[in-house]
This record gives C-alpha cells, sequence and structure tokens, in this order.
DNA sequence: TCCATATTCAACCATTTGGTTGACGATTAT
DNA sequence: ATAATCGTCAACCAAATGGTTGAATATGGA
C-alpha cells in the first residue's frame, strides 16, 4: 500500500488545505498571509501547512523571519496518475497506472 | 468549499478502499467477495464500502441475498478536473479548472 | 538594548475514523 | 421447518484529526 498515496489523498481531503493551494497557485506566500482570510488561528493554519508539506504538495523555506511557502505541483502527479485508471473522462494512460498499481499492492 | 470533494478525497485516502477499487476494475463483486483478501471483519469492509458508496465512487444493488458493488468512475471527474489545475505533468484544462475554483470559493 | 513581528510548540479538547464483537433481518438451500 | 449464508446494525474502543490557547523561539527594527 502506498503511503505516498495515504498522505496525498489526506492532505486534498481537506477544505483549508485545498484553497491554501489555490492561493499558492498564483504566487508564494508567507506563513501570515496564508493564514490571513481564514477565520481560524495562525497556529492552525501552521499546522495545515505542516502537513501539506509532509505531503510534499508545498516546500517551505525560511528567509529572514518569514517563512515562504511555494506549491509543488510534481507531488500530485502520483495520485493524478492513480486516479486517471478510473475514468473514462480523459485520456487512458494504462501503462503508468498499471505500474502504479503494481507499486501499490506490492507496499 | 466543495463537500464532494471532501468525500471523495477522503475516502481515498484509505488503502483498503484504493484496494477495493482496484478489485472492482475489473468486475463487480459481491460484498463478501470484495471482503476476503483482507484480514479485517466482514463488517469493517462494508463500513469501508459505505463510505466508497456515500462518496459515489461504487454503487450497491441487492440482488437475491447478495449485494453487488460496481465501480462508478465518473466520481473521480470533479476531483480529477481540480488537481490538474496544479499539474505541469498533464494538459492543462485551464477553463474546466477555474469553473471548478469558482464553485468551490463560492461554497 | 528593547520591542514588535513571524512562526512554532505543547498541552489540551471534542469529534471523527477505522476497527472490533455479537445480535439481528433477509434470503436461500435442505 | 430448520439451518446456513449474506450483509448490516449497535455498542464499544483506541487512535487520529482539526481546532484552541498560552508560552517559547527567532529574527528584524527603533
Amino acid at each position: 500500500m502506498s503511503h505516498l498515496l495515504d498522505t496525498t489523498f489526506a492532505a486534498l481531503a481537506d477544505p483549508t488545505r485545498r484553497a491554501i493551494l489555490s492561493m499558492l497557485l498564483e504566487d508564494d506566500m508567507a506563513v501570515t498571509d496564508v493564514a490571513e482570510p481564514f477565520q481560524m488561528s495562525l497556529a492552525a493554519v501552521s499546522k495545515h501547512l505542516g502537513i501539506l508539506t509532509k505531503a510534499g504538495l508545498i516546500s517551505q523555506e525560511k528567509r529572514g523571519r518569514v517563512k515562504w511557502c511555494k506549491l509543488e505541483p510534481d507531488a500530485l502527479k502520483a495520485a493524478s496518475v492513480w486516479m486517471q485508471g478510473f475514468g473514462q473522462f480523459e485520456e487512458l494512460d494504462m501503462d503508468a497506472f498499471e505500474r502504479f498499481l503494481a507499486v501499490e499492492l506490492e507496499g
């Protein structure tokens, strides 16, 4: 079972985290600025950013006293490949899909 | 915020549920047969199937005393469209993506 | 130096999640 | 009619999740 897919999909399951990813699509942001539009504490947003970082969906780099958050879209590749296998809605990359299933079943 | 994406991604975050989806890719199956390869109780698998059903990823139809489980791949469409927006790894359907972001931000 | 800003940490809390077990209802077979 | 099979339900449990608050750390500016 792929721990990678576990953490990726779990990270994407939360609406706050998806909103954060959408925000980072436009530009890199500091933690404080990421937190601003949300009605929860800074600490809570910081936790969400930690989860996104652990999932590899973003990276964080500290410059001075501010920590910059940057989208890492490649991290969605695994999940995307997995999903493609189930859809008639987009062209099917069956080779990539079966490679992935194999990896996941092996563990 | 899209409750649809919440439930879809949450459903996909569990390895047992992803394994079930892979099994159903080959053919429709009865609940008992779905449960057979797993080392957990039938009730636990039944719960997983309930979660997949609620997420729309599978459907269940009772014929006689056996309940058949069937993959519903279209349910992945929303999640797939959302993910496409973040990838450089596949051709970008930016129109569909922005429509989706709009829906999600409205709520 | 002293204060403000940026961020995390630690402890705590309520809710959800993923599992168990045993009893139960529905259906089929003997 | 009785027994076996299919599947769910209800109650329970431990662990994970998503949030809070207050203190702590690190850096930058006056």
